[in-house]
DNA sequence: GACATTAGTCGCTTTATGTGACTAATATGC
DNA sequence: GCATATTAGTCACATAAAGCGACTAATGTC
């Protein structure tokens, strides 16, 4: 991925939010740039310049799949940010979050590494505006994109979708209320697996098949998935 | 309000979606300018230039001050808009959504014209993109922001309040869930005075004063608005 | 075999919402 | 004055969603 030189001034950047589950919480892709003035290293949100005629989704998906090393089960754009300075020295940056599965969180190079948002290394202030906005962005969408279904593997039990849930909300939900608004929905079939995991009853394990439609604006609302 | 030279390719530049009601609908404010190619005269969103220095959030203000004549009640970042060509010629543009009250929605200058959201004039396809962003953007944010009630005047009967909901919601709300879920989250109080309107009953007249709050997340959500 | 642990289900309660019907107070037409 | 249309305001019932605790089921550990 080719970057205008540091001199020159961009005229905006296009930022990338990389989430991603991991030991139970929410991690965030930084990569290692090297500051031009005081030369010491600070890690910042993958960012690209911008390009003419290329459209704004598809500079995002090339950042994205450039810093994660593959394509996101989903992504959209955040908003545009001025605030503050930015480390392309760009006065714009237009954020896109994409969410990556669990198993594509392994990063090649070294000028990238993935942080849980509870051990987050200090940010510029554009950064931190940059990264909240984009996990609200996530949980206000999370009721109609399929998101948690599809960072889990094609087959997984209720309980580790449940888990997906909680831990992209923030928040501990109640599992005969989730179940009870998840086979409302009929986007989960079982399938005749079953996954003993250690200690305790084994778990059946279903598959992601989105069937029919309801209406409704409630709880989770599994229900304007789609 | 100063604009670059037309020669000059802007970077970005920041356009306004101003929305007020009337007569019952939504209408979107638009600009004439006269296209440097074909001369026709054409209607577009209003737009100012990018500046260096000034904060987003501060253009847009004074873009919509300056097109609408006033300060809107309420205004919010839409999204970055690249695709499709710009009057500006700039590659992108920052929305911003504005809503103007009833009173204020005279023009002064000829350049500027209310139309109808269902009564428009022939707009390019990032026009009426983000248009149509912008208007679910208000929708999508009539949860959390006391936009309606901004919209009335101080004191206003809770009929008129019904019927700012749902012109701004695009749909019919029963009346007397309306006033239920609006009693359950003790926003608004009653004044001594009543209005009569012409034939009918006369209505009671309310006043908008935030009080207590709730939690939960369901049908009109008044309780929370802040 | 007792116990801890996780899965899965049931039923009751609480709260929100949809809906129609009812009463109240005014203007208009006769 | 009086029937009627019209708008305001309220009520009661039905439906639906969500919170919550308790129960059973199936496994591993000691």
């Amino acid at each position: 991925m080719s970057r205008e030189p540091r001199g020159k001034r961009q005229q905006y950047t296009v930022d990338v939010v990389a989430l991603t589950p991991r030991d139970g919480q929410l991690a965030v892709l930084l990569e290692r740039r090297s500051d031009s003035k005081d030369k010491l290293v600070r890690w910042v949100l993958p960012w690209t310049g911008s390009k003419a005629g290329e459209s704004l989704t598809d500079i995002a998906q090339a950042a994205i799949k450039h810093s994660t090393g593959a394509a996101p089960i989903w992504s959209t754009q955040v908003g545009a940010f001025g605030d503050g300075p930015h480390p392309g020295e760009a006065e714009l940056s237009i954020v896109y979050v994409a969410l990556v599965p669990m198993g594509h969180a392994t990063v090649q190079s070294d000028d990238f590494q993935w942080f849980f948002l509870s051990e987050l290394p200090a940010l510029t202030e554009r950064q931190t505006q940059m990264l909240e906005e984009s996990v609200v962005a996530v949980r206000d969408r999370l009721d109609l994109y399929p998101v948690a279904f599809k960072l889990l593997p094609a087959t997984f039990t209720l309980s580790e979708l449940q888990h997906m849930y909680e831990l992209l909300l923030g928040r501990r939900l109640h599992k005969a209320s989730f179940r009870r608004a998840l086979a409302a929905a009929t986007l989960v079939e079982p399938t005749d697996e079953w996954r003993s995991e250690g200690r305790g009853r084994p778990a059946q394990l279903y598959r992601f098949g989105p069937k029919k439609r309801r209406r409704g604006r409630r709880g989770v609302r599994f229900d304007l998935l789609g």
